[in-house]
RNA sequence: GCGCUCUUAGCUCAACUGGAUAGAGCAUUUGACUUCGAAUCAAAAGGUUGGGGGUUCGAGUCCCUCAGAGCGCACCA
């Protein structure tokens, strides 16, 4: 039950009939793309706000005012208006019955599960890939936000109707897991009682390669080596690959993340997709062997002109046209991410999501261009790029060097601060801007916390209910007219947002909205609360008044349930008692 | 040098994707606990949305330009 959604409607309802009984003749289709209503941002411009007027105005070369004045009636004339007012260059503003409000709360709690329900997705398919963490080492700090944004992702569009597939795609072709066995070969000469000094540059020094070196002395014993060289490979290979994975999941588990599916890129290069690509393209003119021009700001004497295999990428408004195979012949990291894409988009039959790191965002063109080749443009590919998390203790940034090995895992965060508040804190800021994570104020118990915050709210709510001596789900869903007071009305119409909000997080990808309206729903609740403290009539639980304490424990249900399940979208545990 | 992403109050960030007087929190000043949890709340003050142009009924949001920050820039992964 979006009640916004509702009035929407009616707006359009409304368009057509004016249309019809005005006579005016137009294309009323970029007004319908353009078309709004919403709660005006501030409260005195009433409960709702349309700028149809205003879009009417270019089509009728008549001043908005003017086209508001013959549209007041028909609006006048929906359900439960109380007022009309035109106001500012042209906006129709609508105030509600109050008594709509206050049904709203008998509405949402007679159907608290679904009160919120949209099928914004209906069950379409959508393939959200994100963390892709190298298989190389543990997840480390800088994974985690990434994990938390593309998780909170899957779990919004779920909730909306989308069938998420959450994908994982593990790099474990090429030279840096060349260099991961090489590493690991070291630890388990280490294992088998050899000193073996300093690991080599360039290799992976991290110590928990040791547990590589374990597994695969327990599982081939001493003799290992006496094998040829590339069983060997692929044996150390394999066994790497898979203690560390085991690693990635379980920091992954400790997080509250599940991935659906994992894809190995050896695997793709294996498989037939690069042949399968290599058909769409040709079939479509998109590859030449040729000369790339030289990028602008390479030095000359390291330049080297030389014949290349390119997709045609340009076609698709990438910058340059991209190689698609090695001067050995063999394809190149793109190559296998386009059969990779491939691949998504055969087993998906829906859109894709994907979710970087900063540190690609030169990559984003290719792979749109690659998706639109691929999938002749039918296929939409949104790229969400999460920018840097600056650790911080205490103000101060956390000097991290890998070398040196003391880089944060992100099994240390979670130790350290627990995942709920990872959770949030890593969507209080949009995916696009930097974010500070300070180990001490995450940690606070302070408005300045927003993860306490909104959960001291919640705990809140559930005190009301002890000094009640009454349980949430014993209220009688009653008297809820009562609930009169202005702070309460517009408590309600906050919560009556909910859905909205969620729509809106979920069409433009970005979770973090759902933090930001915990935050102010907390803050509006906590006002509220005080507010009896200044005035004992604005109690939640007024001694003599039965009926009314029954109305406004409703109100702090619904705030309870809102909460909570703003939370549970976020996979955050809500905390009854602080 | 080229490209992408950014720049909003002293600090950290929002702003319903083009809407009305740009909103919060810290910090500052001042108030509210014999009463449902003061881990909270109320109020004041704080702005030429980096500068300059443009598009239109209307711009933090779109276009151009300049300045600054971050990232990326032929076969790596």
């Amino acid at each position: 039950m979006n009640i916004y959604k509702i009035y929407f409607n009616h707006t359009i309802e409304i368009l057509d009939k004016f249309k019809l009984d005005s006579n005016y003749n137009f294309d009323n289709t970029e007004i319908l793309k353009k078309i709004t209503l919403e709660p005006p941002k501030n409260t005195i411009n009433g409960d709702m706000s349309t700028n149809l007027a205003m879009l009417l105005s270019k089509n009728l070369k008549l001043n908005p005012k003017e086209i508001a004045n013959k549209l007041k009636p028909y609006i006048s004339k929906l359900p439960n208006v109380l007022t009309v007012d035109i106001a500012g260059p042209g906006f129709i503003n609508i105030t509600l019955k109050q008594k709509t409000w206050s049904d709203c709360i008998k509405k949402i709690l007679l159907d608290p599960d679904n009160w919120d329900k949209q099928d914004l997705g209906k069950g379409k398919r959508i393939n959200l890939e994100y963390i892709s963490a190298n298989p190389t080492g543990p997840l480390h700090a800088g994974h985690a936000r990434g994990a938390v944004f593309g998780d909170a992702l899957a779990s919004l569009l779920n909730e909306v109707g989308y069938k998420v597939i959450r994908e994982y795609y593990i790099n474990d072709a090429g030279s840096q897991i060349e260099k991961l066995v090489e590493s690991s070969l070291i630890r388990y000469d280490e294992c088998n009682g050899k000193n073996i000094k300093e690991i080599p540059v360039g290799l992976y020094p991290g110590e928990y390669l040791q547990e590589v070196g374990k597994a695969l002395l327990k599982k081939y014993g001493k003799n290992l080596k006496q094998n040829s060289k590339e069983d060997i490979f692929n044996l150390v290979r394999e066994v790497s690959l898979e203690v560390i994975m085991k690693m990635i999941k379980e920091d992954l588990y400790k997080l509250g993340i599940e991935m659906d599916v994992f894809t190995s890129e050896h695997n793709i290069i294996s498989g037939n997709l690069l042949t399968d690509i290599l058909t769409i393209l040709e079939e479509k003119n998109l590859t030449y062997f040729g000369f790339l021009d030289p990028p602008k700001g390479v030095d000359p004497t390291k330049w080297e002109r030389r014949e290349q295999f390119l997709f045609k990428s340009t076609v698709y408004g990438d910058e340059t046209d991209r190689a698609l195979k090695k001067s050995d012949g063999s394809w190149t990291y793109f190559a296998t991410d386009m059969a990779y894409h491939l691949d998504k988009i055969n087993r998906t039959n829906g859109d894709l999501i994907n979710v970087l790191g900063a540190d690609h965002t030169g990559y984003i063109s290719r792979i749109n261009a690659a998706v639109n080749a691929l999938s002749n443009g039918s296929i939409s590919i949104d790229t969400k790029v999460c920018a840097l998390v600056n650790l911080m203790e205490n103000g101060k940034p956390i000097k991290m060097s890998k070398r040196a090995g003391n880089f944060v895992t992100l099994s240390d965060i979670i130790d350290a601060v627990g995942k709920d508040v990872i959770r949030f804190i890593m969507l209080t800021r949009r995916n696009d801007q930097s974010l500070d994570f300070d180990f001490k104020k995450v940690m606070e118990k302070s408005k300045e916390n927003p993860v306490f915050y909104v959960q001291y709210a919640h705990a809140r709510c559930n005190s009301i209910f002890k000094s009640a001596e009454i349980l949430e789900e014993n209220l009688h869903i009653e008297n809820t007219d009562l609930l009169s007071g202005k702070d309460e009305i517009e408590l309600i119409k906050f919560i009556s947002q909910w859905p909205r909000t969620l729509e809106l997080a979920a069409k433009n990808h970005e979770p973090h909205r759902i933090c930001y309206y915990l935050i102010e729903l907390s803050s509006m609740f906590h006002s509220l609360w005080n507010k009896g403290k200044d005035n004992f009539n604005f109690k939640f639980i007024v001694e003599k008044d039965i009926k009314l304490t029954n109305a406004r424990l409703l109100l702090v249900k619904a705030v309870a349930l809102t909460i909570r399940k703003g939370l549970s979208i976020l996979k955050i545990k809500p905390i009854f008692e602080m």
